[in-house]
RNA sequence: GUCCCCAUAGUCUAACGGAAAGGACACUGGGUUUUCAUCCCAGCGAUGGGGGUUCGACUCCCCCUGGGGGCACCA
């Protein structure tokens, strides 16, 4: 079937700059993007930041910084501005006042003088006696007189939305379909709070009517506020949006997501080091699939094949794994040469190589991006698996050394191995297996039995890239010293009796005469 | 408590009322590799329970159970 296009479609995301952009806001704005670019229509940024005590400036810039990381862009927001702006709620006030001041004209709404310690003892006495915590409408009826009177008081008021009527409120879900409210169960709810700031339901009724959104894609979490919205939509005489909600991101023991549940921001995740398509790609797979369940798509894919009709209406459990998984398939996809760029950063937070890179450094960070690529799944995992190319003195793994070195054989192997390979000619990847082999069979040893020892010796790990590879990249000099270094740390815990075997000898007291251990020196600086 | 939403493996999910209930992550085993990783092969594993409707139910209806959300001068 042939996908209907409007290009009419105003979608938006508005979220509220109280935090940062959290994994679900950005399934929200996603999901929104999707369908406004599906159908040639808009895609609206609006921040609702009408909790003066909560929301900051600087959260608005984190949550946009993150949806431009995501690589969304909205064709009218805060930034570049629109027909329908302002876009940060903070600047409408005035607009939700003046429609506030017609629906009190129309009685529609009333001023409430009670206190929020009235109405906290009253939800308290409700609330034992088993009833339904729902506002009774003490100031719905207040003579002129008794409003002065609480006005003398000193007391500033809300104003409260009037509902009236019997029967029920319907909600028209894209996912859904019609989902009914009992009219009563509706208390008279706060549109303007006594600061003058409107509430959610308020502000998010009015503009998305003044800002002509059609469609409102937005957490499930918000379909029992819609009949409230739907009340307000009549009352102000707003053609009433489609719904689409859709399910909520919930962390591993299936409760609302939260911190609890380990990096829950787009920005933790940016920091971590998954790519900005992870997890879009990732998210866009939370509660939506296709009829083959496809797992990959570029960004037209997904653009074409998303759809709002294939959206599912359970909860859904944000999966760490499988967010993996998908970054490091990604990761292995990328050319080298981009995979550097994106690595450098976390070289140089461990101080492993210089702000500026000159092309020779450059050109090992490459050939080590090579070495290490199908390894590395999130981005900040270089700096655990590569240590030892830019520092002489890595610390060496206690159990790769328990395993592999402390062995009898080890240290008259590793010795002999340094005494060959400063005599090898031509020191490359060839020679230097042929000359370990050679060595394995005089030692009566498999082969394994010579390798494991030796990349112990040069990386401190018993897993990483080929031997021959990181050896010949570590070069000849760099490789003797390295054996002669694990050599002391070996004979070192042999005296101390076998002790910790994760010791650098360098830190451990004074030396005694025979050969120094190299200096810290940088590889990629020293050579 | 009450209202609303939801229910296929541990997780994300597919399946015009008509397949052996398909795919992906994770997990387990095997192969490749000097190790890890990658890659390949194989395996484990699900329709929450009970009633209907129907020749036939994952699919439609009802009840139960379970989970989630709302009931704010938060959004």
């Amino acid at each position: 079937m042939a996908k209907l296009i409007n290009k009419n479609v105003r979608a938006r995301f508005a979220p509220s700059p109280t935090g940062r952009l959290h994994v679900g806001g950005a399934r929200t704005a996603l999901f929104n993007w999707l369908f406004a670019r599906q159908n040639g229509g808009k895609f609206i940024l609006r921040i609702e930041d009408t909790d003066i005590v909560r929301s900051t400036k600087d959260f608005s810039q984190s949550v946009i910084k993150d949806l431009k990381w995501l690589g969304l862009d909205w064709d009218e927001g805060p930034d570049i501005g629109g027909n329908y702006g302002p876009y940060f709620q903070s600047r409408r006030i005035e607009i939700y006042k003046n429609y506030a001041s017609a629906l009190l004209k129309k009685r529609k709404a009333y001023f409430c003088y009670c206190t929020l310690e009235e109405l906290e003892q009253r939800k308290k006495k409700m609330h034992e006696k088993g009833m339904l915590p729902k506002y009774n409408c003490r100031c719905r009826n207040l003579t002129l007189g008794e409003r002065k009177e609480f006005e003398r008081e000193g007391r500033s008021p809300t104003v409260r939305f009037r509902v009236s009527g019997e029967g029920a409120i319907y909600v028209e879900d894209l996912l859904r379909g019609k989902v009914s409210f009992e009219t009563k169960m509706l208390g008279d709810f706060i549109i303007l709070k006594s600061n003058g700031t409107p509430t959610f339901n308020f502000a998010n009724v009015i503009d998305d009517a003044l800002m002509k959104m059609t469609h409102v894609i937005r957490g499930d979490d918000h379909l029992s506020n819609t009949p409230r919205q739907v009340l307000l939509y009549e009352a102000l005489s707003f053609k009433i949006p489609q719904y689409a909600h859709i399910p909520m991101i919930l962390g591993r023991d299936g409760t609302k997501l939260s911190k609890r549940h380990g990096a829950t921001s787009i920005a933790d995740y940016r920091e971590k080091g998954y790519l900005p398509w992870t997890m879009i790609n990732y998210l866009a797979l939370l509660g939506w699939s296709t009829q083959e369940s496809q797992q990959f798509f570029n960004q037209e894919e997904l653009i074409r094949s998303f759809s709002l009709e294939r959206v599912g209406k359970s909860a859904t459990v944000f999966d760490p794994r499988k967010l993996e998984w998908m970054n490091g398939e990604y990761i292995r996809k990328l050319k080298p040469n981009q995979l550097v760029d994106l690595l450098i950063p976390y070289l140089r937070r461990e101080n492993w190589v210089t702000k500026r890179i000159d092309p020779l450094t450059r050109k090992k960070i490459l050939k080590v991006t090579e070495l290490e690529q199908e390894r590395v799944k999130v981005l900040s995992q270089i700096t655990n698996l590569a240590d030892f190319f830019f520092k002489s003195d890595f610390e060496y793994d206690r159990t790769s050394v328990e395993k592999r070195l402390k062995k009898d054989y080890v240290p008259p192997l590793l010795k002999k191995m340094r005494k060959r390979i400063a005599g090898l000619s031509l020191f490359n990847e060839k020679n230097l297996e042929r000359l370990i082999r050679d060595l394995a069979s005089e030692f009566s040893l498999s082969p394994g039995e010579a390798f494991h020892p030796l990349r112990v010796a040069l990386t401190g790990k018993m897993k990483g890239p080929g031997l021959f590879e990181l050896a010949v990249l570590l070069g000849k000099n760099e490789v003797l010293r390295r054996i002669d270094r694990a050599v002391e740390m070996l004979k070192k815990q042999r005296n101390k009796g076998g002790g910790s075997a994760s010791g650098r000898p360098r830190d451990s007291g004074s030396r005694s005469g025979g050969s120094n251990p190299p200096p810290p020196a940088n590889f990629f600086g020293r050579e």
